[in-house]
DNA sequence: CTTCTGACA
DNA sequence: TGTCAGGA
């Protein structure tokens, strides 16, 4: 049985990962509505989730901190999903894809009336492609 | 008792 | 996002 089969095994009960992530229900069935994680469901319907799943939420978690929005996390995993990764903190994308994450950002920092503060902290998480 | 879905004085 | 209802 290798090393990944077991970090997608799922067994830890939505309780369990709300200590886990200090997500509330509500979140992480959120999340789940949007697909940025698809736990299984045992036989009474109960989401199970794997440590994968751990993973992806703490992500979101960090994220969100950040201050990115739903639309710019579904861009993240997208992006994953495209081979631009590289690491867990940082992604690589394309010129297009970051012309799209910085309108996404501006939308986010003129919604909530404060300005260019986060800016900063984007640069930590994204790079130029090329730039690498 | 825990979790699930749907809904919003 | 919180929270409540009604059910499993």
């Amino acid at each position: 049985m290798s090393r990944e089969f077991r970090r997608a095994m799922p067994l830890l009960p939505i309780s369990m990962v709300m200590q886990l992530t200090e997500l509330t229900a509500r979140q992480i069935r959120y999340y789940e509505e949007h697909e940025l994680i698809v736990p299984a469901r045992s036989e009474g319907n109960r989401r199970m989730f794997s440590l994968d799943d751990i993973d992806a939420l703490l992500e979101i978690r960090e994220l969100l901190e950040q201050g990115i929005n739903m639309a710019g996390i579904k861009k993240v995993f997208a992006m994953r999903n495209n081979n631009y990764v590289r690491s867990t903190d940082t992604v690589l994308m394309s010129d297009a894809e970051l012309r799209s994450i910085l309108r996404e950002e501006m939308q986010q920092a003129q919604a909530s009336k404060k300005t260019s503060l986060r800016q900063g902290d984007l640069s930590r998480f994204f790079q130029y492609k090329n730039e690498q």
